[in-house]
DNA sequence: TTAGTGCATCTTAACACTGAGCTTTTGGTC
DNA sequence: GACCAAAAGCTCAGTGTTAAGATGCACTAA
């Protein structure tokens, strides 16, 4: 098995394009957020066919699970869902009701508070997610194959700490805007 | 500054969840994978919010940078964009569409072969990316601030070992996919 | 030559998600 | 009781993806 960190990937590419085109620029933050999102977008991709071949898209996967992993009554509101997944209130809305139409999930009204609305899990629902969820590990796991359990611990904790790195910048540069206005 | 390594973040909070509804299963890969997505989003969330400032979407500056890097003339087919951008052919037509509207590129067909389409820089397309391309560096910089050189260049390096692994299995996957049918 | 076939390239169409604004409901506050 | 701001979910225009379609090119063979 050959170090693959020592062959030019297309990330190397588009550095030495930038350093060649514009040698007053410093382009190596590209290295590491150009290298995050190709594969984000690769995972991603890889991800979506597997759920295709099971039925589900990455979307209603993640409201399964999402639902499931909370433990009965396996119930959630909607805004809830909606933060703790990868969808806004508005995919939400549309994904709920597809995933209705599949009797994957059914939604249901209190008396309380008449605008919440709690997406609960079907039997069938729960079924499914069972099911598609250990598989979604192993396939996981089958990707991260060619790095050790060592370099695994690594790169889970240095993207730990880019996630609070970004969240901090993010929050000042939101902030400063704010007081601006 | 504190450890950020130390604090529980959502990811840990979803892998503890698993522990706890599905004892029998290893959900070690979501703090990778999970947090892999997740800093993906956040971090197209804050420079897509920047990009939208300069009257530019995330898309278009994708495009904008791939010809701007790839030098003089500063021109691409739809075909090369695509597979070098991170959209795909219907969307880059509908981008170059946009775009064209906006004077940033112009399309150009050539006389040998009628089914190619350039996509080429014009001089306020240049003007835009060169401008905006050195803000994004420092943007991208500030983002990453709260790690080290070393611990910048150790993410790289696994984020490349990563894809490496990701495209290994994927090309495994999908040929015997088509061994099989 | 020219008809045929397969491949390459871009465009179109159906469907899914985002973000912003809208509607309904709730819980104060006067 | 009447307002009003905040909260919750829904709607809609815009943008992206995937798969199918349209057009053009190149090569083969009668």
């Amino acid at each position: 098995m050959s170090d693959t960190t020592k062959d030019a990937d297309a990330i190397d590419r588009i550095v030495a394009d930038w350093e060649r085109e514009r040698p007053d620029l410093d382009p190596s933050s590209i290295g590491v957020l150009g290298r995050l999102m190709r594969l984000a977008n690769q995972v991603r991709a890889v991800e979506s066919s597997y759920f295709d071949e099971n039925g589900l898209t990455l979307a209603s996967f993640d409201v399964l699970a999402n639902l499931r992993r909370s433990g009965p009554p396996h119930r959630k509101t909607a805004g809830e869902l909606a933060t703790s997944s990868m969808l806004t209130t508005g995919g939400i809305t549309f994904r709920l009701d597809r995933m209705e139409e599949q009797n994957l999930i059914e939604r249901v009204r209190t008396r309380e508070d008449r605008r919440v609305v709690y997406a609960q899990l079907t039997a069938h629902g729960k079924a499914v997610i069972d099911e598609a969820f250990g598989k979604h590990l192993d396939n996981q796991r089958q990707m991260l194959n060619g790095l050790t359990e060592s370099e695994l611990d690594q790169l889970a904790a240095l993207l730990k700490k880019a996630e609070a790195s970004v969240v901090a910048f993010d929050a000042k540069a939101t902030d400063a805007a704010g007081q601006a206005s």
